[in-house]
DNA sequence: TCCGACTATAGATAGGCGCC
DNA sequence: GGCGCCTATCTATAGTCGGA
C-alpha cells in the first residue's frame, strides 16, 4: 500500500561533515562535482578568469576541468602566474599532461556543441517535417528564426538525441561488453556513472549554440 | 516608467555571458569566486574529496583553494599525470595518470557516439520524415537504426546545426550592438578589486599576492 | 541495482545602499 | 572606487519515485 504522497519533502538541510552513508556519498560527490564545474564555467564565462579544478576521488579517480585548459591554469600557477605568452614548461612532465588536458578540454567541449546540434534538429524536425525539394527543410527553416525559437529548436534536439543516444548506447554495450578494471567497489560504482552517462553539462562551452565568438 | 525607487528588487537572472559592465563584472567575480571555493570545500568535507582550484583573474592575480593544500593536489595531479618520459607511469603512488587517460578514452569514445548519432539523425530523417500519429516519427525511427546509420544521422545533425549556429550568431550580432564592449582600459581597473583578501578557512593559499596591479 | 527525473527547500547571489 | 551587508529571487541539490 503505496501511498503517492504528495512529492518529496525536497532539500533537506545537512551537516557540512563528511557523509558516512557511501551510497550517498557518492550520489552526492557527483551531484556536486557537476555543480561546481558549472559553477566555474560561470565564472570563468562571467568574468572571463581562467579557472582549473581538480578532484581526487578518494584519491584514486581523478576529474580535471579547465578553461582554456587545466594545465595551462595550473602552469601558470606554478610559475608565479607571470604573464601568458611563455611556456616555461613546455618540456616539462606537464607538458604531456597539459597536451592530454587540451585534447579532453577540447572533445568536452566538442561533446558539447554535438548535443546542441542535436537538439536543434528535433525541433526543426517538429516545426518543418517536410522534404523540401531540391533544399533540405532545415536549410529553410534556420532562417526564419529567432533567438528565442532557436532556444526551442535546441531542447527539442536533445530530445531527440536522447532517443538515439539510448539507440547507439545499447548498441555500443552489445558490441562491447566492459573492460572496466577495478579492484575497488567505490570506483567501479563511480565509472559506471562515468560510462554511461558522461555529462558535464556546460563543462567549458561558451554558452549558446556556440562557438560563436564574444 | 520609473520604478527603481523600490528597493532590492531581490536576485535578477543573467545570461551566462560575458558581463559587459566592469563594475559588476568585478563583484561578481569576487561573489562567485567565494560561493565556488565554498562549494568545492563543502564538496570535499562531504565526500572526503581532494579538490585543488587555481583561478586566474584576467592572468593576473592568483587564488587558489586547496584540500588539504592546492600545491599537494596539484602536484599529484601533474605528478601522476604527467610523465616525464613518454608514457605514462602505470607505478605511480597515485595512479591519476591512468584513470585521468581513462576518463579521457572516456570522453573520446562518448564523442564518436555523438557525431556518429548525428549522422544517423540524417539518415532517419530523410528516411523517415514523416509524422507518425500519436508519436513522432523518429522515435520508433532510432530503435531500428544500426551504427552506421546513426553515424549518418549524427552528420546530418551537424549541418543542421551549422546553420542554426550561424543564424543564432547572427542574430546576437543584431541585439548585442545596442550595447558597446567595453574596450581593454577598463580591464585595467579590474585588477584593483581582486586584491581583496580572501580567507575562506585555511585552505585558501594566495598566489602571487602583491604582484602590483598593472 | 543503478540512473535519471521530479519536487520542494536550502543555499547562492544580482542589485541596492551605506560606510570607508 | 571598493567592500560588506541586506533582501528578493534564482539556482543547486537532498530525498524519492519510477523505469531499464
Amino acid at each position: 500500500m503505496v501511498m503517492m504522497k504528495k512529492t518529496t519533502q525536497g532539500r533537506k538541510k545537512i551537516e557540512i561533515k563528511k557523509i558516512e552513508n557511501l551510497s550517498n556519498r557518492q550520489v552526492t560527490f557527483s551531484k556536486r562535482r557537476v555543480g561546481l564545474f558549472k559553477k566555474a564555467s560561470e565564472l570563468s564565462i562571467l568574468t572571463g578568469a581562467d579557472i582549473a579544478i581538480v578532484v581526487h576521488s578518494l584519491g584514486k579517480r581523478v576529474f580535471s576541468f579547465g578553461h582554456p585548459t587545466p594545465d595551462s591554469v595550473i602552469d601558470h600557477f606554478l610559475t608565479g602566474g607571470g604573464p601568458e605568452g611563455e611556456e616555461p614548461r613546455e618540456n616539462c612532465p606537464t607538458s604531456k599532461t597539459r597536451d592530454y588536458n587540451s585534447h579532453y578540454s577540447e572533445v568536452c567541449r566538442e561533446l558539447e556543441v554535438e548535443k546542441k546540434r542535436k537538439e536543434v534538429i528535433e525541433e526543426a524536425k517538429r516545426v518543418e517535417c517536410y522534404g523540401g525539394g531540391g533544399e533540405f527543410w532545415w536549410d529553410e527553416a534556420v532562417e526564419g528564426l529567432e533567438l528565442e525559437e532557436l532556444e526551442q529548436y535546441a531542447a527539442a534536439l536533445e530530445e531527440l538525441m536522447k532517443n538515439v543516444t539510448m539507440r547507439a548506447d545499447d548498441l555500443m554495450l552489445i558490441h562491447s561488453s566492459n573492460s572496466l578494471p577495478n579492484s575497488d567497489m567505490e570506483e567501479a560504482a563511480e565509472q559506471n556513472q562515468l560510462s554511461s552517462g558522461f555529462d558535464y553539462g556546460n563543462c567549458i562551452v561558451p554558452h549558446g549554440f556556440g562557438q560563436g565568438q564574444l
